[in-house]
DNA sequence: TATACAATTTCACATCTATCGAATTTATCA
DNA sequence: TGATAAATTCGATAGATGTGAAATTGTATA
C-alpha cells in the first residue's frame, strides 16, 4: 500500500465521519478501544517513539506489540484489524513487517460527539 | 439515596481519576461506551432535556429510555448499572423514578488519555 | 390495606469475542 | 533454491455479554 492510497484511506474516513458521527459508528470506535490489550496497542501507535500525534506519523512494528503485551501474533493481528476496521489506524506493509499509524481524526470526531 | 451521598460518589470519583487514568480504567469506561443503546443511553442522560453538560445536571428516567429504545426495562436497567459502575454517571431514586445525573469528570479524564 | 406502577433481580439463552495452536502466506537472505 | 522470519488465516474453545420472561422489591395513591 502507497503512501498515496493511504492518504486517499485517511480521506475517506475524514469524509466518511466528517458530517459528524452517528451513535453506532461511535460505539464501533468505543468497542474497538474497549479491551486493555487493544487500547494499549493504539495508544502505543498514536504515542509512537518518533512521532507526535498531530504532526507526523507513528510507525510500529507488530514484533514490538508482542514483547510489550503478554499475547500472541494472532491475536494482535486480530486486534490491529479491528482497530483498523474502526478507522482508528491504518496499517502499511513494508517488507516483512507491518507499520501502523494513527488516524487521528476519527478520534477527534468522537470528542466532538460529546460536549465540552 | 441523599444530595450530600452523591456529592460524596463525585468526589470519589474525581480523586479516583484524578491522578490520571490507568489503561485498565479507560477501557472500562470505552467498555461502557461501546454498546449503541448503552452509549445512547448516556448521550440522552449528558444532552438531557433541561441542562447542559457543564452547568446543570441532567435528569433522565428510565421509563423515557425505555420508550425511546427499543429494549425492555431489565435491559435498561443493567446498561444503567454498567454505566454507573464506570463512573460515568450516578443514580439516585427520586420516589418511583430513578434519575441519572453525568459525571462529566470522568469522561474528561478519558480525553486527557489521548493527546490534542 | 389493596392496587397499580416503576425498577430491580434472577435465570436462561443465544451471540460475540479474546485467545492460542497449527497451518499458510509473504518477504528477506544465504 | 532453501531457510528463516514476520504476519495472517483457520479452527477451536472458554469466557463475556445483551436481552427478555418471570418473579420480586420499592413507592405512591385510592
Amino acid at each position: 500500500m502507497t503512501r498515496a492510497i493511504i492518504q486517499a484511506n485517511i480521506s475517506t474516513v475524514i469524509e466518511v465521519y466528517g458530517a459528524g458521527m452517528d451513535i453506532k459508528q461511535a460505539a464501533k470506535i468505543f468497542k474497538a478501544l474497549s479491551h486493555p490489550n487493544r487500547l494499549e496497542i493504539y495508544l502505543s501507535i498514536v504515542k509512537g517513539e518518533q512521532g507526535s500525534f498531530k504532526t507526523e506519523a507513528c510507525e510500529c512494528g507488530v514484533a514490538e506489540l508482542i514483547a510489550t503485551l503478554k499475547i500472541g501474533a494472532p491475536t494482535v493481528s486480530h486486534h490491529l484489524k479491528e482497530l483498523a476496521n474502526a478507522g482508528l489506524i491504518t496499517t502499511e506493509r513494508q517488507g516483512k513487517f507491518l507499520v501502523a499509524r494513527p488516524l487521528p481524526e476519527t478520534w477527534a470526531e468522537v470528542k466532538r460527539l460529546l460536549p465540552e
